[in-house]
DNA sequence: GGAACGATGGGATACGGTTTCCGCACCGGC
DNA sequence: GCCGGTGCGGAAACCGTATCCCATCGTTCC
């Protein structure tokens, strides 16, 4: 019992080690811990003595290889650090470990280029679903590039899921989780309109990104049920992000600086407008009011707190893995119930959170 | 060449489809796809396009087995909504990319339980290293419980990174990237000591957390090297987050009511210090100031402007990677050159960050 | 012109598990 | 006392890929 096979003892234990020092099969180590199989009191303690002993741990890779294995699923985002995308890859993340499946997160960085990648990478790794984050642009070659990864993923036995964009047109094979982004918008633009604005100040986002289109969408509609007109040149569109926020305030307060309100994109946006306009010595909602979109923490730590859209992110995260649990295991005894493209689309409701940004109109227009 | 092997074409397409239909032998594809082995060109075409057909990619897992495979890092955490382990987080995570590698993210929500199986499963995973980040409750155990991982770790061939919280003491193989937290916390509380302030209200954090008795530490010497008594009674312990901040706050102004600044430490905290002092008409910083820790976005949306410590976590993420890659490739050709236990130790510097938060005092005391 | 050699491609094996198929005891029943 | 059933452990066949070793073919050098 001195020295073993190896002197430097490299790498890690194998099941084979454990078999030969426990006196047993490989089969009877792998029996033992899987526990899918009956064994013997005696032999279970013998064999889990030893696993202690060389703190062994069942190589994932071989397992995945021979049938077995943890699920996985993949998280794509654009940027780990954007709040609204945390929530969701909490979501998804608490969902997977309730299930004992593991939760990989890739970030992408709004590069076709890199998500392609990773998407490959992914389905070299055999996950059981990608999940995509985050509003998308809707170019051209958008829907088809999806709908090449959907098709990619399914044939690999993986699963597309959407999460926060638009559903794919046509008969493709993903899993769509999404929000009622324009139902928000409207709900929070008719809370600025019913409180009296009516030059509103809109920013509602990059101009080609498919949640700010709706957003912008929704706000309109409710200009138009509120029979206002909706002028063009008081939207400004820009990334979601609070210099954007204090930008567009600025230049807006030289050119049209009529405006009562501020219908930010994002929170964080309305949080980047409310520095613009103390700034200029405007105080919020006194003369000016804000309302953002997301419901994120920040929006509650701003002063005043933030009149926003709530958003149910981290649910969403939750019910797209439920989404993609379910159907793997309906895909189980009873053959694949999975028809060719089943494109499911979810939608979660969203509510407006009122706080203390909003106030009647007070500044003449 | 009708129909093949199995009708549903169920699961992903393997190397050997790819070899048989393109009528050469399993090892050419395998040359042809690494690259690593000289091969003609009409061979690589021949295979290249039945790749494209059948849009195979390889079997991760498989690759592992066999010895290549992509190294793999995971990172855990406590709770991945956390802006500042998401910029460590995103840190490692675009260092990984750089150099190839993949990234896993786990989040244990505080739970020692949970962790532990988290370092198994990277362990089963066989990860090149786990990066543990955050502070960490210095109990009794803790200091074996990491030691163990540590060794557990290592002996499979991977590595811990501790990122956030100190050095494991002894002879444990554990790579430590800090930063360096009583320094900081030093210099803020000395930014505040020269504005004049005398009696802060001070919010470390956790009690039992090493990051915020780090900063207290640094608070209470920069009190010492001012000459100023430093009052346990306007320390108040508690979780790192913005209700926190607005509890202590209020309950500080009904105990003891005579403090002219609040040292928060983390920026959330101080948003939520900051809502307490505004809710009892109390002006920041003209009456009160505030300073955090952190500098996370957050600091610079709030009104006013936060001063507060900068600590680099997204750099802290990309050293904690580097280090790891380093060690890998120093054990390739030359022997290993990594002895039994060096616990690498990294700290990174943090710098007061001024904005517009504090003022000298004004209120009687 | 023959032999040694470089450039390529193929067959076999290893990687570390899981799982199927078998065989060996040991048991009770007739 | 013999036979069939049952419970448990072992041997071996994969899982999909990388790589080692060998065979082959066309060159080039002597």
């Amino acid at each position: 019992m001195s020295q073993r096979k190896a002197i430097g003892d490299a790498g890690r234990a194998t099941i084979r080690d454990v078999a030969e020092r426990a006196g047993v099969s490989v089969a009877s180590v792998s029996r033992v811990l899987s526990g899918n199989y009956p064994v013997s009191e005696e032999l279970r303690r013998r064999v889990m003595k030893v696993v202690r002993d060389l703190d062994y741990v069942t190589n994932a890779h071989a397992r995945s290889l021979a049938g077995g294995g943890t699920p996985t699923v993949a998280i794509l985002i654009n940027n780990i650090t954007g709040a609204a995308f945390a929530h969701v890859a909490k979501g998804v993340e608490g969902a997977a470990t309730l299930r004992g499946w593991l939760s990989l997160v890739g970030t992408t960085g709004d590069d076709p280029e890199r998500e392609l990648a990773l998407v490959n990478l992914m389905r070299q790794q055999g996950v059981a679903a990608v999940v995509l984050l985050g509003g998308a642009y809707d170019f051209e070659e958008y829907q088809l590039r999806m709908a090449r990864f959907a098709r990619s993923l399914d044939a690999a036995g993986s699963h597309l899921v959407l999460v926060g964009r638009p559903p794919l047109e046509g008969d493709v094979p993903a899993t769509t989780v999404d929000y009622d982004n324009e139902s928000g918008a409207y709900a929070m633009a008719s809370h600025l309109l019913s409180a009296g604005h009516r030059r509103v100040l809109v920013l509602p986002g990059p101009a080609g990104l498919t949640t700010a289109q709706g957003r912008l969408k929704g706000a309109r509609r409710a200009f138009e049920a509120y029979g206002v007109p909706f002028d063009p040149g008081l939207v400004r569109h820009g990334p979601y992000d609070d210099e954007h926020g204090y930008a567009a305030v600025k230049a807006a307060l030289h050119d049209t600086p009529d405006f009562t309100a501020v219908l930010a994109g994002t929170d964080v946006v309305a949080a980047g407008a409310m520095q613009a306009l103390r700034a200029e010595g405007l105080r919020v909602p006194d003369d000016v009011s804000i309302v953002g979109y997301d419901d994120i923490p920040l929006a509650s730590q701003l002063t005043p707190q933030l009149t926003t859209v709530h958003v149910p992110y981290e649910e969403m995260g939750r019910v797209a893995l439920r989404a993609v649990a379910d159907r793997r295991e309906g895909t189980g005894p009873a053959g694949r119930r999975k028809g060719g493209g089943d494109g499911e689309h979810l939608v979660l409701g969203t509510h407006v959170v009122v706080r203390d940004s909003v106030r009647p109109p007070r500044r003449h227009t």
